[in-house]
DNA sequence: ATATATTTTTAGGTTGGTCTAAAAATATAT
DNA sequence: ATATATTTTTAGACCAACCTAAAAATATAT
């Protein structure tokens, strides 16, 4: 089965949906992160539901079937492998890969996507930490946990980021703030959420935000 | 600017088509090239007329303006460094590249091409033996000759063909025959225009159809 | 429980890119 | 030079993907 790419991006997106909130994607919901109408989303779903990409009752939201999430996580495999790509090849820095990336996943050519996956020497993370599904649409889960909920002396090494907008991006490459970097909770402030981390022998501050869109994985 | 796939297609197509035959390139001829009709073509053509990429007249055909001739070759530009990317470093055979580079070559990104073109070191021709655009629009052109035109005992550099297609390349993989290597033209035959070649010290007889899709630079 | 607010769907329209069929312009042949 | 053939354009339609506005269903508040 061929999709058009506004037909991916409708998949990828109630796919990652899915992932936040299970099952019974909303139409609102949706719209709300294509930047479309709800109209347009019920016309999509009906289509999408035609080709056995999604199950849905009127009113009653949107889930997509094993097919369909064999399909979104090949889309999001292509995306992640090529965010990859751009960092580790092309000197993109992490903020600037996702939108080539949005273009480069439609790309329609199994042979480029197993050859590139090779090329990469099968990477299983993105630049942002997130995993990169296998060919079966398998992905591995990583125990991770937002450094916000660490208690004191907590020590970890950060994985992943929840908010990969570019400014939150940059802000962290400011501080120096890296994936793979080891990060030590020094003092929690309970009066804004905020805290201190230790990071190479370094002691910074970070706010409750910055805390509240970073993963650390817990050592132990 | 920013043109559309089907935009970029047409813009591609008619640029190929002046290369061969000049200006004032025929509705028809687009429309067999792209494999879709006269009456489409005519449509487009109105609206990239006035996007100020073609001059038009009716019934006379159309010819790109000066901005169109370098939208074009940047597309170009685009298609040939990915060919060169997708042979170099993904392991696909000359004749595999080009319908993923027809997908490629429509990725928006100006930082996305240049460290391309970075990444693979400035190369000046794709696959094929055809030259590379620079960023300007400019390409280098090469003195290449069919091979069939050569006369006896001449010899050259093969670095290029005409014809393109999957099954004459893959031919000429089997035949041994690759950008590079040297060719010396050992005998004529006037009966059927084939004729006897020498290829790294083997001697082998190539039809006249060969012969007139290899491009050949002459050594002097 | 009823009224009000929100969400979702429907109905109908727009745009880009395509098509067929017919009309108009140009080219070719005798 | 006129008739015929070919090419090109126009007119009108279709489809995918979007939109607005109104109607229908569902959720919330008192």
């Amino acid at each position: 089965m061929m999709f058009s790419q506004s037909e991916e991006n409708y998949i990828k997106t109630i796919y990652h949906l899915e992932a936040d909130f299970k099952k019974g994607i909303s139409t609102n919901a949706i719209a709300k992160k294509l930047d479309t109408k709800a109209s347009s989303v019920t016309d999509m779903i009906k289509k999408l539901s035609e080709k056995d990409v999604v199950t849905y009752k009127k009113y009653q939201g949107v889930t997509l079937t094993d097919f369909g999430k064999k399909t979104a996580a090949n889309i999001v495999r292509k995306h992640r492998l090529w965010e990859v790509f751009l960092v580790d090849k092309l000197n993109f820095s992490w903020d600037e890969v996702h939108e080539v990336a949005e273009q480069l996943e439609h790309i329609k050519s199994p042979k480029l996507i197993n050859e590139l996956d090779a090329f990469l020497e099968y990477p299983k993370r993105d630049p942002h930490g997130d995993p990169i599904p296998d060919k079966e649409g398998n992905l591995q889960i990583i125990e991770k946990s937002l450094l916000s909920t660490l208690k004191e002396n907590e020590i970890g090494v950060c994985v992943g980021v929840d908010d990969s907008s570019s400014e939150f991006l940059r802000f962290l490459d400011k501080q120096g703030v890296a994936l793979g970097k080891q990060i030590k909770v020094v003092e929690k402030e309970p009066f804004d959420g905020s805290l201190v981390i230790e990071m190479e022998g370094k002691t910074l501050s970070v706010s409750n935000k910055i805390a509240s869109n970073l993963y650390i994985q817990k050592s132990r």
